[in-house]
DNA sequence: CGTAGTGTATATAGTAACTATATAGTCAAG
DNA sequence: CTTGACTATATAGTTACTATATACACTACG
């Protein structure tokens, strides 16, 4: 009974423990970072039940980003010191990650809302809505800009996304003004925008929208979207509603969900005054 | 200003935005995972803008697990269904993932607190400590057991830990009867343990301890722990207690922060009983 | 005692998803 | 018209496995 120690593992049977593929505790061994505290004669390894842990904070480590090599370097100079200041480091790296995939999960379920929500639209008609108060994130003014410029700014917009970790998962959309859609300039945006379901403290640039809507779909990219324009002002026209001061437009299934351009689908959100008597 | 969609990226600048290697766009393309939308006759590639949202999906279903060739054939057979059918699915993996990471945060915090306790420690002295009620995860009884038997259960006992979520990153402990301890078979342990700060409900095998412990340090392996035990029945007769009923044993270093054997630390804490009349 | 079945070993090649390097063509600015 | 910064392709290298082929070892049964 003085021996309890005294008792290997042979490498499927420590493989297992691991939960590992026995391959790998060869590779192990091979380049030196975990090898069998004992190989008899015939090149039998037998690995002690002690190693389970050894095992463990190299898979730890591996699982954060660590690559074998520096898991190595480490266990070569093994030390409290060493550990501890590891330990510290590997936190931090752990909170950052933990929080990344927070947001990705954040992400995930602002998709499956909205594409929940659009599954039961009907895309051909337009309707008169209240929309409530929305927070949204916006660009620089993009009027009248350059081709050149718009990309800067788009490029800027999505890495302010990133890096203030507003992106939430809700589609880009663009906001346009009453003065361009009179002209029929319907791709001359004033402001791109992402919405922030849950506004945080401390960024800028936040507008707040409310009031009626009329509501609409168009079917196809861009180049197309002037006949819907149209078919939204006649029922403005029946509902006896003027343009309001902004259009906003939001992807409903663009490239992620649909392999045409002509299958695109766009929400089309006109902002109208229910009292009608200077326009048209 | 109609063709704002007509400005195209290189694959520099594509790749500055989604934040990757210029030659990670090369192999997509060749792949056929992510084509520009546009090559001319020089062969440059010219990326549209709106492939940023395409790029952004590959990019969150590669980090949760999926293979770019899983990831292709979800490409060609996009659909508003397949694409929400997709997210419900990395929804669920998703919070695997978070709830895997928040266990392995757990760990390191464990390890971190663990560390900093023994960097103050004096492994030389022996204390007499009052020590509050713990609640301990037990392992089967394992006394008298044979060397096969003992493998066994220690693997039994750390895929429970796993399982059932209870590896809290403490040490795996020992619990050794008084009657071994007294017969000098001080290997012949009872039960291995594993602290829980934070004990969760509908688990059978929890235990809880408080009282009197006589704590020493065992600097070495195993086969030299007897003359350890020796110096604290030294001190215990010195304070006239006379050892209770077990006795508990924690690795403070090991394999994971020390290279050789010698300088591994056990931490003995035997409990005792204040009066003393029957024994020696 | 022989053999079937399972285990062990080494050696080598293959894999995914990049990443680096070498070589050459292109473009815009001074 | 040349310089420097970009683009391209082709090929090789990398990490951490993973699979395959071949051979030896051990154990259990008939």
């Amino acid at each position: 009974m003085d021996k309890k120690n005294g008792k290997y593992l042979t490498t499927g049977e420590f493989a297992k423990l691991c939960k590992v593929n026995k391959q790998t505790l060869f590779y192990y061994d091979q380049i030196g970072l975990l090898s069998p505290i004992l190989k008899n004669e015939k090149g039998y390894r037998y690995y002690s039940i002690h190693q389970i842990e050894l095992f463990f904070v190299i898979d730890l480590l591996k699982d954060l980003e660590m690559s074998l090599n520096d898991i190595q370097l480490y266990m070569q100079n093994k030390s409290p010191e060493n550990y501890l200041a590891l330990m510290y480091q590997k936190k931090e790296e752990i909170v950052k990650k933990r929080m990344e995939i927070e947001i990705k999960e954040h992400f995930i379920e602002a998709q499956i809302s909205l594409m929940e929500e659009a599954s039961h639209l009907d895309f051909y008609q337009v309707t008169l809505e209240q929309m409530p108060e929305a927070t949204l994130y916006l660009s620089k003014n993009i009027e009248n800009i350059t081709e050149e410029e718009f990309v800067e700014v788009v490029s800027d917009f999505i890495n302010e996304l990133n890096e203030s970790h507003l992106d939430t998962g809700y589609p880009i959309g663009v906001i346009t003004k009453r003065e361009q859609v009179l002209k029929g300039e319907f791709t001359n945006y004033s402001y791109l925008y992402m919405e922030q379901p849950n506004p945080k403290e401390g960024h800028p640039y936040f507008r707040s929208i409310k009031g009626d809507f009329i509501i609409g779909y168009h079917i196809g990219d861009v180049t197309t979207i002037h006949h819907t324009y149209e078919r939204l002002f006649l029922e403005m026209e029946r509902l006896k509603v003027t343009i309001g001061e902004y259009v906003f437009e939001e992807y409903i299934y663009d490239s992620v969900v649909k392999n045409h351009k002509e299958h695109y689908v766009t929400k089309i959100m006109i902002q109208v005054d229910p009292t009608s008597s200077d326009e048209l």
